[in-house]
DNA sequence: TGACAAGTTTAGAATTATTATTATATTAAA
DNA sequence: TTTAATATAATAATAATTCTAAACTTGTCA
């Protein structure tokens, strides 16, 4: 826990009890998960936690460099804390996200038709190896 | 217009004055608009026109094939006549959108980490180069 | 120690895109 | 024409997110 308190303080973030166990969250849930799903699990923990406080968090996190936001289709924003370029795939019937390596060099693009990419994003839909095995186990 | 018509009975869509008028809107603009900008601009042509119209009408394009839904950021579904695979810019500055070409390898990848892939969508974001250009004449 | 200021959290209201509901209007079939 | 099926429109309902303002914490310094 102390190690977290270190890293957001290195982030510029001055660290909560809020925030330490949005952060820890986020690294022991492997999820990209969404604002809701965050104040779901923590206020558990932290029963008058408010709605607020995740979606600030979350902003001033995405602000600072320790998460960013991903959009997947559906309205409504995930968080990643793994910044290391790479894709998503969606799965249409369990909604589970994945993270998918594919060719770096497609972030490696900074300029395409003259305009000039500061982010890149990459994500695929369609059913996950996952629910294949479901449904055969319904045969 | 009767093209048009022709165009919609092939998909299995009914033409009625509204849904031409949108998909000649949609063939024109090379915009890829939201709802409402679609409604404010037939709006002025059919001034009773609902904005669930719209709503209706495009999810119907979608479901037909017509019209594929594009997420690109910012909370607002976009349209886009435009079926071939190709990847989207959007700039962060004028939130115009570009549709820009990028390696067609990466849509036919159709299994990933043993998923099933049925659809890839590929989004850079950043400056565009009309903004750029701003930025030179106000020296 | 204790008062203060700055920063944080909270509850609830406001906003916005979209969907649901339902009545009315239009079209197509019999 | 009568009738049934479809399409449109107005309005209400939902849901994610932001805004606002009050209450709470924390660190600083008299
Ligand atoms: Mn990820
Ligand atoms: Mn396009
Ligand atoms: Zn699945
Ligand atoms: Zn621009």
């Amino acid at each position: 826990m102390d190690k977290l308190c270190e890293f957001l303080r290195e982030k510029g973030v001055s660290p909560s009890i809020q925030r330490l166990k949005i952060l820890r969250y986020l690294k022991d849930s492997e999820n990209h998960p969404t604002a809701l799903m965050i104040h779901h699990e923590i206020s558990r923990d932290i029963p008058t936690l408010s709605k607020t406080t995740i979606y600030n968090t979350m902003n001033l996190f995405s602000e600072k460099g320790i998460v960013s936001e991903l959009c997947v289709g559906e309205g409504e924003v995930r968080y990643d804390l793994n910044l290391y370029p790479h894709a998503h795939f969606r799965c249409a019937e369990c909604g589970k996200i994945y993270d998918v390596k594919i060719d770096p060099e497609l972030f490696k693009i900074k300029k395409i038709n003259g305009n000039q990419v500061v982010h890149t994003a990459v994500y695929f839909t369609g059913k996950c190896r996952e629910c294949f095995g479901k449904d055969k186990e319904n045969l």
